[in-house]
DNA sequence: CATCCAAAGTGCGATAAACGCACAAGTTTG
DNA sequence: CAAACTTGTGCGTTTATCGCACTTTGGATG
């Protein structure tokens, strides 16, 4: 439906893949790239790569010292027109801001595209935290477009469970679960059983199962056709985190939340 | 500096433009557009720009129900590098948010990018107004990666006065000032002249000139060597906006907060 | 229900654009 | 001071993209 469904190659372009490749090559981790960095993360050859990357600079979406390359805030473009057209994020986002300030709790939503999940709005930072604590809890990297695996995280799990078996075959089909911390569920059928369980209870947890110290829960969000269209949860420092009053306090304030949201969705 | 500056026309890949300029075709404006639509906006046949718009669905960059296109979820990943490998965003964000938490004011940075102004970090949107406001105050579209006209915004102007001289001539020329309310100042040399009131003051208040009952107050972000890299304003709604209080008020916070962040700039 | 019109999909040859090689020039390292 | 490496560039070859012209679809109209 939403996914190119007839793809015949005499229409794809490959130019447009190849430069994109490039942009992409700025990931999260690498933030400046001289031209053979670029080559070999891109997959072109050097002199390719470089006249890609002079391309994206002359255009205004890179910026360069002449050696090295980084992203330019015109980026930001799509993103922006992203937020400004998309239904989505602008039906959450007053819910969102509600839910902080009432709470006091840190909260997103996702969607699943890949492997990952992606932040497509977030709660002003509120926080039951300090503004020390709040740097941190920026720190673990949770602004818009920031992007999780979706098998680790309770966000992740929610909008899986709401796939059907043949999908989730699909999903699972050949896909690696990789250890991020200690508390990682790595196998597919713990990861199928944890699933189930959300089926159940219509909420997850994730402990620390993404990174040491922190915790989540989620909920999916449904629209009025019962189809699941994005998921938002709760962070909390590990400090905050006892499972029995994640359970009793903040699985109902997301799962009311979900509920009042259905009709926007 | 950070522009290409060399620009050997052998070197640049006409290819990836005419791609960027698919993908720029959705506008803040125009949120779904058909094949048609797509190349009168990029300047494309349309044989042309129906095989981007499939390549780009191709790739996750677009999605489609067959004959219509609209963007995905993705193209957030280059916001998303953006904001973890940038260096403002990232030292700015935990000042917005004291702020929002300590004034209960709406604070956002940006930086100049052409004609207008990019939103690259927003404080939570804290406020002095009720939640149902607020979703009001995003409806004003001030979210990430926003881009409102330099010529009309505090920001911008306070942008606009850290220019030398012959930078501002070059920005000026042949550039028109739309009007976009009332209250707009369109004129170059009512503009110069409030330049000048900038400088003298190092805050810029704008009422009213980008959208009637939209009130702003900005300073310049400056850095260890004095070089202003970004700007930094506090949103207020018409209601709120009482000149006097705003000198007295907003413009010393502002300039507290941009005493602090030198350091990190 | 038939007709018509506009917008969408497609095959193909011509053309122009991108590729990568190979060499030159510059830079860091031991 | 030389070696190893990275970077910039010109050019012939390759191949990918363009847009035309045609077919097809889908939806409105009388």
């Amino acid at each position: 439906m939403t996914l190119a469904p007839t793809i015949n190659k005499t229409d794809l372009i490959e130019g447009m893949a190849k430069g994109m490749a490039v942009l992409e090559s700025f990931g999260t981790e690498r933030q400046r790239l001289n031209t053979t960095l670029a080559a070999q993360r891109s997959g072109l050859s050097r002199a390719a790569a470089r006249r890609h990357l002079l391309t994206l600079s002359h255009l205004g979406y890179l910026e360069t010292d002449g050696s090295y390359f980084w992203l330019s805030p015109k980026v930001l473009r799509f993103s922006g027109s992203y937020l400004a057209s998309a239904r989505l994020p602008r039906a959450l986002q007053p819910t969102l801001n509600r839910l902080a300030q009432q709470t006091r709790g840190a909260f997103s939503a996702v969607v699943l595209d890949g492997d990952e999940v992606v932040i497509v709005a977030n709660s002003g930072q509120g926080f039951e935290l300090a503004p020390a604590s709040a740097t941190r809890f920026l720190a673990y990297g949770l602004h818009l477009g920031a992007r999780l695996p979706a098998h680790s995280t309770s966000t992740g799990r929610v909008l899986l469970a709401a796939k059907s078996k043949a999908e989730l075959n699909l999903w699972l089909k050949g896909r690696l679960l990789p250890r991020l911390t200690a508390h990682t569920v790595t196998g597919v059928k713990q990861l199928r059983a944890l699933l189930d369980q959300v089926r159940v209870g219509d909420f997850c947890l994730a402990s620390e199962e993404h990174e040491l110290g922190v915790h989540a829960v989620a909920v999916a969000l449904r629209n009025m056709q019962g189809h699941t269209v994005a998921a938002l949860n709760v962070v909390l420092p590990g400090a905050c985190a006892d499972p029995l009053r994640t359970r009793t306090q903040w699985a109902p304030v997301l799962q009311q939340a979900a509920r009042e949201l259905r009709a926007v969705l």
